[in-house]
DNA sequence: CAGTGGTCTAGACCACGCG
DNA sequence: GCGTGGTCTAGACCACTGT
């Protein structure tokens, strides 16, 4: 009762971890119509098979140059983690927040809200997309500072500075789904490959919401991590630190 | 640059979320055969286009009935959140521990190691599909008593009073990932459908892992949801991501 | 240029649900 | 029995990569 791109994927997964089946961290795999000739599937059949391995990220695929076994690197963790290895760029813009953001920040009509659009990246591959909006005008924001959170927290640092606001707590709502097709190119994903989508909501000592944020974490590269006290007693007391 | 099945993803969604074009919550669709016709694109193409839906929670499928679109239900929430309506199936066997779980249980071999499977279901839906591994014979903990938490909460309770070992503090990792064909099938979702898989760990005061969990949510009804303080607030103690 | 993956087509055959 | 979705096939054409 397998189905056949599973069972190919299996074998290939077998043949990838043991090393057995000559495949080594780094090498290139049979072309796909190799590949789909040796296992007697139809290529989309195989291309099935290889996305499930892509999405546990042990497999990697470059347009026009072949699909890869992938080096075991360490997958970028969510919301803690190490990330000195981590180049971001930041972008940011004045828009009219779409209406799901403009409910969660809660605003007066007409009030400014500045989009910034951050990535990061390790080496030259994304790991992250990142869309904070802040309910000020760009340039009171704007040259922050140095820039060093995947997450925008460098920027959220500024707040208390400037508008008086200090964050005192953030919730996180971690859903799977399909990248939208911008999300898939900015993170150089393929459309099949799931990704971890992240509302964050970030809240002042009294409840409100003062920034929200929408974060696409390519599901191959990145794992959300938290730390909570022991289950059943109801914790409130949770941490972001992971292990 | 948008792709196919994208535009058609989109202008379904616009149908389903305005309701103008008769598509309301509970509403079968057309066929897959006679919307592949109406837009165009063959049916493997409209059938990328719902999958994208059904990951978001828009859509939801039938074998031999349907599509259809999807009353508005709240998400399962993970760890934490109302569960007071689910019913919860569990069974148990003792198990020769793959060799992750054993190396994640940090056992001495030969021992004993029981399995708790688990199904929360909410209706006839399932929602959750939870692993759990005790390093303990099976007839230690069996019959533990109320069956209520979908995480198996109530199991880990009886581990003080049998084992004199408490939980002091658990850790989760959460992945995006394709569903095995054995998830999909106890969690009735697509093999297309993306899953969230949680990796967690229970440590007790003196960090020893004494279970392991492995939980797999279907990426359509099921979120993660957690809180943490200020961000960048205190964590430079944090330790890194696994692979 | 030749080879690779990215996307899509137009079918096939099967298993399931319902009348 | 008949319509439905579930899975797979065997191609097509394009864009991208490296020579």
């Amino acid at each position: 009762m397998s189905t056949r791109h599973h069972q190919v994927a299996d074998d290939l997964r077998r043949r990838i971890r043991s090393g057995t089946g000559g495949f080594a961290a780094g090498d290139r795999l049979p072309s796909e119509r190799e590949l789909s000739s040796y296992y007697r599937v139809s290529v989309p059949t195989l291309r099935d098979a290889l996305a499930v391995l892509q999405a546990e990220g042990l497999v990697e695929k470059a347009q026009g140059r072949g699909n890869f076994v992938r080096e075991p690197a360490p997958r970028l963790g969510y919301p803690d983690g190490p990330h000195g290895d981590l180049q971001v760029t930041t972008s940011f813009a004045q828009v009219p927040p779409g209406a799901a953001v403009a409910a969660g920040l809660g605003l007066q009509p007409g009030t400014p809200v500045t989009e910034y659009v951050r990535i990061a990246f390790r080496g030259d591959v994304p790991h992250a997309l990142t869309r904070l909006y802040l309910p000020y005008p760009v340039r009171e924001l704007a040259g922050a500072g140095a820039v060093d959170s995947p997450w925008g927290d460098d920027i959220l640092g500024q707040l208390p500075r400037r508008t008086g606001v200090s964050v005192a707590h953030a919730t996180h709502q971690v859903t799977a789904r399909f990248p939208t097709d911008a999300e898939a190119q900015s993170l150089r994903i393929a459309i099949r490959t799931p990704v971890l989508a992240i509302e964050r909501r970030l809240f002042a000592a009294d409840d409100r919401v003062v920034a929200h944020a929408l974060i696409t974490l390519p599901g191959d590269r990145a794992c959300v991590a938290f730390t909570t006290g022991a289950p059943g007693a109801d914790n409130h007391d949770q941490k972001g630190a992971a292990r």
